[in-house]
DNA sequence: CTGAAAGCGCTAACAT
DNA sequence: ATGTTAGCGCTTTCAG
């Protein structure tokens, strides 16, 4: 069916092991077998089977990426990155999705357990402890340990958090809510503990009944604004902790007519590319999310690399950066 | 290092074969034996080895998907759909992006071949008669060929186009313009084909002076829009060929302060989420983006399942909708 | 420099 | 019902 090894050795009346000799361009073949070999390869349409060589050498060349969704521009960005950098070093991504469901979560890890990835990435959608003895080499997107025994490459939540409320400080509001995503619990604390933070620094306090959980989405936002606003208590800024939550908020201001920027200050967190469009301008706290892609690809790379010699371990930390635009207002100290 | 089938054998004393069997659900085990197996497997944390398994069956159980931009939330939600079906038929997918590049592209598609997938999905970024004697089962999102010799699923274009303009005239708009997306030069051709069709069952004409090119993307859209008003010929309404490009023209519009619906209709097409936002809300085509995907995973399974016995090939087209929003005039006959 | 042979982990005849 | 064996396509000793 498909053309093999053997039969370009057949062809050219050489012993196979010269032509993977050739093919692989390992020495211990004359330059005039080579090329021949080379030439009659191309000329029979030979193409290499990788699954045979994964069995022999015992890599795959594959990683494993899972995330929650693959609709969320957030993780879609990520995504882009981690393909990116996949193949500059000539690797290839299964990408997985486990819709925020844990036990597919666990089904497609195992999964790639078995089709022999060299190593996996993953934004869990539970508690991560489930991997914590995991043998291959694995990157996941914001693991919270306690010890620091794995790599990770992590955008800094409790800075963006302080940014953020630092900015609306800034601003000149006063009311603070927030609102939570509850898919991602560890990184809306660590936010919500860089706001508090924010707030010490200047002698003011966290209201904590001025926190709620709502759900990652546009929809999940405007639920919780609404929940929030309709409670009475005074409210002229929310930080919700994604983009789409921001949205979510803005979109029930604009149904209730409360104006935004002047009477309530909104901003959000991850800035995707849908909080830029020039009708949103949604203030926010932009993640690197390309470059986190890459940078996790490239630590998991180096982690397959060194599998055996214990290299010690690395923690690399992204900056976030602080995006203002329309949706809190410019003037300071009004 | 992992655990094979023999070591499993070696610590029940059984012969491996048996092992295989009592894996896989083969008649020719008791069901003691099947049993002890299964639970010494079990414990044992044995995982089997698909590169191995492939070698052997001649399958891989998966299949490669080539798409030009995975930030384009239109690739985006086709890739949920096949996702979602291949999970369903445990399948994976290695997710590749060629970035619009048809140099990698078919780097890409070489490197598929290589890992062995069933079979390969691909929006192709150049001419696609490239492929035209692939042996393996190929999916071609919208492929364009002279002789129906391949299966295809795809949304109707033409259709799509002639709901468009259909709807602009029943607007009232009566001098049209049309942005085509140089990207995807079949696409346009068909909606355009499509328009003018619907032009014509009202007995008015396509003003070829009225079509330009442009770029699948917001600034894309914004240039196009900007370089067809600057001509100062009368424009009343824009078809976008895709939102991007929609909703270009509106940033152009609100830049020039055109008052959109009034002065100038603009409509989009695919879809795709960003259209939806309230602050947004662009009447576009609709096509059935996750259904799509869902069908090209199914359709390439089939295929892969009859890879030998010939069957028919077959054509699947899935109706575009209408989605009258915001940026086009709601009243008849004005 | 080249060939023969073993083996990666598994399945599927073919025996027993 | 179970075991033995060959072989999937390749890499890698080990001889020559």
């Amino acid at each position: 069916m498909n053309i093999t090894i053997k039969d370009v050795a057949r062809e050219l009346g050489v012993s196979y092991s010269s032509i993977s000799r050739a093919l692989n361009g390992k020495e211990g073949v004359s330059k005039a077998t080579r090329k021949k070999i080379l030439e009659a390869a191309e000329r029979m349409g030979y193409q290499p089977n990788d699954l045979a060589r994964g069995l022999v050498n015992r890599i795959s060349k594959t990683v494993g990426v899972i995330i929650p969704d693959i609709n969320n521009p957030f993780f879609g960005e990520i995504v882009a990155g981690i393909i990116d950098a996949s193949n500059e070093n000539e690797y290839n991504i299964f990408l997985c999705v486990s819709g925020w469901n844990p036990a597919l979560e666990k089904e497609y890890f195992n999964t790639l357990l078995k089709k022999r990835v060299d190593g996996i990435i993953l934004k869990s959608a539970g508690k991560n402890e489930d991997y914590d003895n995991v043998k291959s080499p694995l990157m996941i997107i914001e693991r919270y340990s306690k010890y620091h025994e794995f790599d990770s490459v992590e955008v800094d939540n409790e800075l963006g958090g302080y940014l953020a409320v630092n900015h609306l400080l800034d601003c000149g509001y006063e009311h603070l809510a927030f609102i939570l995503g509850k898919e991602d619990f560890f990184a809306s604390q660590r936010r919500l503990k860089g706001a508090r933070k924010a707030l010490e620094d200047r002698g003011m306090t966290l209201n904590e009944d001025m926190v709620i959980e709502g759900s990652f989405s546009i929809e999940g936002g405007r639920q919780a604004a609404k929940q929030l606003f309709e409670r009475g208590k005074p409210i002229d800024a929310v930080f919700g902790m994604n983009d789409l939550i921001g949205m979510g908020v803005l979109q029930y201001c604009n149904e209730s007519d409360i104006s935004v920027p002047d009477q309530v200050g909104v901003i959000g967190y991850d800035n995707i590319s849908y909080a830029g469009l020039p009708q949103i301008r949604l203030t926010t706290i932009h993640q690197p999310k390309y470059e986190l892609g890459k940078m996790l690809f490239e630590t998991l790379l180096d982690e397959i690399k060194n599998k055996d010699n214990a290299k010690p371990t690395k923690k690399i930390i992204l900056n976030p950066e602080l995006k203002i635009r329309k949706t809190t207002r410019s003037g300071m100290h009004p």
